[in-house]
This record gives C-alpha cells, structure tokens and sequence, in this order.
RNA sequence: GCCCCCAUAGCUCAACGGAUAGAGCAACAGCCUUCUAAGCUGAAGAUCUAGGUUCGAUUCCUGGUGGGGGUACCA
C-alpha cells in the first residue's frame, strides 16, 4: 500500500510539473518523501510530507502546495479520500475492504506474518553475551544476551540467514587470577557431585580473591605468579595446572549451558579465545610497522594517529591482549561464516575500544571494518552502583530470575488458573526481564533497583502475554468452529476497529526495528497492540454470535494473536496458555 | 587534562525536523452476576539552561550546568 501511494503522488506531482513552468526546471528523482502511518485517526491513515519537504525547494505555501497534490492525486479502489490538511500533510483515508483483506491475509500467513525481505539472501551474524569463562553470569549478561538473540531474531524474519555466536573468554589474565585462587582456596573445592551452581559460585569466589590480591601494591609476589599462571595457560606447558584449567573449564561451559537453557537463547556457535588468540597474534604480528608498531616492549595500534586511543595488541609479556584476540576472532568469524553483515553486541563501555580494534581491523582487511556493526547498549548497573565481578559484587542472574519467578508463582496461585504453574512463571518471569531490558533504546543504562521488584503490569513482558492468554481464551472457547469458517469476511457494519487498523503495521515495525538495530520499536508496539486489544475486548463481546459483526471480531482476534505470537517471538518470549 | 554518551511528568521510559509531546508506575475518581481485574474507563501531571539555524526544534549547531563512560600492557 505504501507503494502504490507513494507511485501515485510521485505520479501527481509530475503532472503537476509539468502543467506549470514554473516548476520546469525542477527534479523530482532525489526527493526525499515518506509515506507514513498517522499518529491519529483522525489525519486518516497514512499520510505525506510531500508538500512540507516540495514547500522548502520551491519556495511555496506548503498548504496550497498540498492541496495541488492531492486535487492531481487519483484514487483507487482502496483509497476512499485524499485530503490536504494544514500546515501541509495529505492525508489518505483507507477502505474497510482494504483492512479486512489484511486481517484475511494474516491468517494465511500465520508463523510467517511480519516477514519481509530486507535482508534476503544475506548472512547475519550476531555476536553477543561473551562471558568469559571462570565468571558467573550475572545480569549485565542477561542485557547483552537479550539484545542480542533479539536482533538476530529480527534479521531471521528479515529473511537473513541468522547466525548466532559468542566469544568466550577462556584464557587470559582473568584465568590467571582464578587458578591462583583455585589453588589458594583448595578446601573449598567443591566435589564432582556438586552441581553447576555451586562449583561456577566457587570460581567466581577464587577470581574475585586472586583479584584482590592481585590488584594490591604490596604484593608484587602474587602478581608474578599470577602473570606465570597466564603465561603457562597459554603454552600449557604446566602438567598440574592443566589439570586444574580444564576441571574449572568444564565446570564453566557445563554452567553456561544451563544459563542459555534457562534464558531460551541458542548459539550456532561458540567462538572461544583460546583457539582465536594464535590467529589473532599472527596477523598483529604479521602487519607491524604496517598497521600496528612496537612501543615500550608491546606491540601497539596508534590508535590516536585517527582520533582514537592507543591500545596495547600484544603486551611486554608477548601474550595477546583482548584486542589481538578480537582481531582473530575476525578472522575465524569471516573464515567460517563470510557474513555480509556482523552485529557485535557489548556493554557501552566498549564503545570507544571497540573502535580502535574496529579500525586497526579495516586496515588489516578492508571488509572486516566495512561489514561490522558495533551494537553498544547502556549499563545495568545497580541502584547502589556499578556492579564489579573484580569485587565479587555482582547480582547473579540465576537469582535475579528466580526471585522473580517466585514472586510470579505466588500470585499464579492466587488465580489459579494455569495448569503449570512451576514452568509458566519461568516464562513469565523471562518475559517481565527480557521485557525491561527490551523496552528501552538500546543505548541506554537500566538502573536495576533490588528493592523493588520488577514490573508485571501495564507496560511490562507478563501485560503481553496476558493479551495473548484473552485472546487464546476466547478462541478457545469457540473450539467448535475452525477458524477457517471465518476467513471470509464480509464487511463490518461500524467503523473498522483501531486495533484492526494497528495489525497492518507489523511488517513496516519490523523493518523499522531492524534498520535502527533496536527491538524496542517492536517491544512499544506490541504494547500499544495489546493496549489497543484489551480496549477492544473490555466494549465488545467477542464470542457473540448474535453480533452482526461475530465473525470479524473473532478473525480479528486471531490475526490479533498471531501477530502479538509472531511479536514475541522477535523479543524472545514465550507466550503461555494460561496465568 | 583530553575524548565520547546522556538530560522529557514525582519515578521508569516513548516520540522519521512536523499535526494537541505519548505510555507505564505512584497518587486520585470509577468498573468484576457478562469471553481471565496481571484488565478497563476518567481526571491530574513534563521537554535542564542561554543563544543560533528553519515556514516549523524535544529532535540539528554552539556555550553553560548536571550525570555516566573511556583514556596502553584488564575484558
């Protein structure tokens, strides 16, 4: 439809060129106009800034401009007026056959609803939630992993061919520091029978105190043998420390699994830096005095010869850095996956780092630069400050959602109503989280305040899949009909309902969120969809076969479900039967 | 010091340079004999500051104030 209108004004405003000299010397090819959804319904239903944006270059009253336009405009079938408003929008007015063609379009189109083409035939890779091994996960991980899985979901119905990955961290100082404290704290060992939780809390407990002790002035023996530790995880050359290295290693993918089990987030691959950082090393080394230089002993990237920081590639010790590590890791993601577009998804911090690697990167290999897109989301940080695994302060995000699914499962046995609860405050505790993190720009920081709960009303993950859990409840009251009986619609006797209007927008909100790399353009619609629905379900009595318009409501209901299903999917939820 | 990001209602967030700046929470007034009240309806409430560009600025530019981040061998 946004074509077909944007053809037809381009078609009007040529003829109107060409019936007045004088416009004769003007070009329409580089016109910028947008046809847009309205913000009310009462300017129709999509609109034009045609006349604002021609007003500007020809020097004319973009009313008048505008009324020209839409006198010149020819209407089809579906359009029913076209209309000229101040300061200089036109305004088009779409047909009840034309909405509900589309809801009949969406329940033929089910799972596939929403899907568009932006990205056919591409490959879309998306690196994101990068734990380093040895560490817990905490909620900061929860945030990138969300973004993440999210924005490759987006691409996946953009048509792409989706590949998740992440980069995990297992070998480095942060290693070096753990084993130190794995040695120091060997009582506390937790045995083999213990379970992932327990012996993962015990690494995070050995990192945080080789930490401390590293990090003090004083004590320059710990820091010579923490830096022998991480020089003999690189050429594991030390029998018993290897020993040692791979329990904790085991220990820690084990406990990752779980995490992304728990979360519903599934890699295609992962990416570890013990087996990038030899690659990653070879290249820097390969390309100094060309891209990289020697200073002070290390090998360097001038970053700050463009603007940027220096940054250390391979330090005095002749070990890689991280930024050497992300130089291998762009090589083994274009050896392995050639994408044409790589999304890599980190905290802002890293914003200003990741641009020296990026362009150290660009100079190695054009493409690596070109292809690569650094998403930077804000900080979850606590209300009482930053969190710090270094110091052990850190909300773990195993507790951050079960505490939430607790409080979930006791208000779901207040209802009563759902028949498993245990799993479906999973869901719905995933949902509340991933929601809050989702609703914002990315960009953004989340301030996560312990005291207070996270939200399970209004605009928050379990308010959609209650909408979804009304609608259900309706359909599946009608379990005597098929919905297919209702695929032909006739047309409504009132007015088409907003939220009938709404449903058309899906495919456009995907597009948009995929091109600003940003779920929350989906999240805020999906809330503006069910808020739309719930209205809609507290006027009308749906399942009504004495209503003249029963059918299209019970469709409109369906298209209504599918879309906020299809919805959730993008964000990672799971929608549930009953709560 | 230098560089980057942010500032919208009491709080948490929205708003391609466009129409009356939208939501949720909290507080206030209502609505369960009717498809699940994790809901609905109503009223109240905001663009940090000084300039500039523009027909039009929350949005773009400059200065100021306040907050966050980065600044070589961590990730």
């Amino acid at each position: 439809m946004k074509e077909i209108i944007k053809n037809k004004i381009t078609e009007a405003v040529n003829e109107m060129i060409s019936k007045n000299e004088n416009y004769s010397d003007f070009e329409l090819g580089d016109l910028n106009f947008e046809i847009s959804f309205t913000k009310d319904e009462k300017f129709g239903d999509w609109s034009s800034n045609i006349a604002m944006i021609l007003a500007g270059r020809l020097r004319m009253n973009p009313f008048e401009l505008a009324q020209e336009i839409a006198q010149l405009f020819r209407t089809e079938n579906n359009i029913e007026k076209v209309e000229a408003v101040a300061p200089g929008y036109i305004n088009f007015y779409l047909s009840k056959e034309y909405f509900s063609n589309v809801v009949g379009e969406i329940l033929k189109k089910c799972d596939d609803w929403g899907k568009i083409d932006d990205l056919k035939g591409k490959v879309f890779l998306a690196e994101h939630t990068d734990p380093n091994l040895f560490k817990e996960f905490h909620i900061g991980h929860v945030m990138t992993n969300t973004i993440g899985e999210s924005l490759g979901r987006i691409a996946q119905f953009a048509n792409a061919e989706v590949k998740q990955v992440t980069f995990q961290g297992d070998v480095g100082l942060h290693v070096a520091k753990t084993l130190w404290g794995m040695k120091e704290l060997n009582a506390e060992l937790p045995d083999e029978e213990s379970d992932v939780w327990a012996k993962q809390a015990f690494l995070g407990k050995c990192y945080a105190w080789g930490e401390k002790n590293y990090s003090q002035e004083d004590n320059s023996n710990v820091k010579n043998e923490i830096i022998a530790i991480n020089k003999a995880v690189y050429s594991k050359e030390d029998e018993v420390q290897n020993k040692i290295y791979k329990t904790g290693k085991e220990w820690s993918l084990k406990y990752f699994e779980e995490i992304y089990k728990i979360l519903g987030s599934n890699f295609d691959h992962y990416f570890l830096e013990s087996e990038t950082f030899e690659d990653g090393k070879r290249i820097v080394e390969e390309n100094l005095n060309k891209v990289f230089k020697e200073s002070n002993g290390a090998i360097i990237f001038p970053g700050s010869e463009y603007g940027l920081h220096d940054r250390v590639f391979i330090n005095s010790e002749g070990l890689p850095t991280y930024e050497a590590k992300d130089i291998g890791l762009f090589y083994n993601k274009w050896k392995k996956y050639n994408p044409d577009i790589s999304l890599t998804i980190t905290g802002g911090e890293q914003k200003e780092y990741f641009q020296v690697v990026k362009k150290a990167a660009g100079m190695i290999n054009k493409e690596w630069e070109e292809k690569t897109i650094h998403i930077a989301h804000g900080t979850l940080r606590l209300k009482s400050g930053k969190m710090s695994s270094r110091k052990g302060e850190i909300v773990r995000a195993k507790k951050w959602i079960e505490d939430t699914a607790d409080i979930i499962l006791k208000k779901m046995k207040e209802n009563n109503v759902s028949d498993n609860k245990e799993a479906d405050a999973k869901k719905i505790a995933i949902a509340a989280i991933k929601y809050s993190i989702l609703k914002i720009m990315a960009g953004k920081d989340i301030v996560y305040d312990e005291e207070k709960s996270i939200s399970f009303e209004g605009d928050s993950g379990p308010y959609l899949q209650y909408s979804y859990v009304r609608a259900n409840s309706i359909l599946n009251k009608l379990s005597g009909y098929v919905i297919g009986d209702f695929k032909k619609i006739n047309l409504r006797s009132g007015d088409v309902p907003r939220i009938e209007k709404m449903l058309v927008k899906f495919p456009e909100i995907v597009s948009k969120s995929l091109s600003e790399y940003s779920p929350h353009v989906v999240a805020n619609y999906l809330h503006d969809l069910s808020a739309e629905f719930n209205s809609f379900y507290a006027n009308t009595k749906i399942a009504d076969e004495k209503n003249v318009d029963y059918k299209n409501n019970v469709a409109l209901t369906e298209a209504f479900r599918m879309t906020l299903k299809n919805g959730l999917y993008l964000l990672g939820i799971e929608a549930v039967e009953k709560m």
